[in-house]
DNA sequence: CTAAATGCAAAATTTTTGCAGTCCC
DNA sequence: GGGACTGCAAAAATTTTGCATTTAG
């Protein structure tokens, strides 16, 4: 889930990408293909300034509000997702399959994980008269092996 | 969960937190007292800036800083949470018991649920050695019921 | 061509910090 | 009394906006 995406999944999901920006008439900007591609291929779920800081090296006339004006875009056409986080800069990823995150409270580091048996679960019905619900995320909070080994690999 | 707090409750969790605050040597101001309490009866988790005009009206001379301030170090020594959402501004819960939330896309609110079966199953093995796991939560997204009624109490 | 997108600079929003004075223990 | 806490103001950090120019379709 978070390991690096072969480069084929990677093609397949720019082309989706491209043709999703036609539907919904977004245009294919050169700024919109590199920020879209560069946080595609980040498994560390980054925030605007860290996908700029990344662009930069190969666009120098990348401007920061442009990254935070083009991810705003992609997330109101549910093209990325912002990840709720409890850090002051908001983070982004681009994989739009249903999955959960492990959050280090030390390092920030976020993890991808999937738990299909929890998805397909019902609800409580405590809350199943809240209203519609579209979506339901796990978050899992402690410390990362990493940190746990006092940053040094597990 | 998200219903008012009897009186009774209310008095109950300003001793523990006065005890709690003694026991790690904050000292009891009458900012920080006012501050949990206004937290411990609001149900809509609020922001700082929240709590801090609804504190003014009895503490004209409160400033937003300290509000700031006293929360980070009530919640570093766990007295209140810092709830994860993807708004700018962070917004703050006093309930520490293990409990869930549902954030409405539309009006932001967020409602509190139990799901006692959920907090008591097995992690699925891919996340299992991730690390030291300190919470579980869920959160649920969608249109709340009001919101699904046109902003009309359902 | 033309509406949409970008880059620049400036502003708005949210949160943090330095410091002098105040207050709890 | 002394160190912790607060209020004030100023700064830092993060995000948004106005406008002239450029670009995709």
């Amino acid at each position: 889930m978070a390991k690096k995406l072969p480069q084929t999944n990677l093609e397949q999901k720019l082309r989706a990408f491209e043709q999703a920006c036609r539907k919904v008439g977004l245009k294919l900007t050169h700024q919109r293909l590199e920020i879209f591609r560069e946080l595609a291929v980040a498994c560390d779920h980054p925030s605007a300034e860290t996908l700029y800081k990344r662009l930069q090296k190969r666009m120098p006339t990348l401007s920061l509000d442009t990254v935070y004006r083009t991810l705003a875009t992609f997330e109101k056409h549910h093209l990325i997702t912002k990840v709720e986080t409890v850090e002051s800069q908001a983070r982004f990823e681009a994989d739009m399959d249903l999955h959960h995150h492990a959050i280090c409270r030390q390092c920030g580091a976020i993890t991808d994980f999937n738990w299909n048996s929890f998805d397909a679960v019902q609800l409580p019905k405590e809350i199943s008269g809240w209203g519609r619900i579209d979506k339901k995320n796990i978050t899992l909070h402690g410390i990362c092996g990493k940190c746990a080994n006092g940053g040094r690999a597990k």
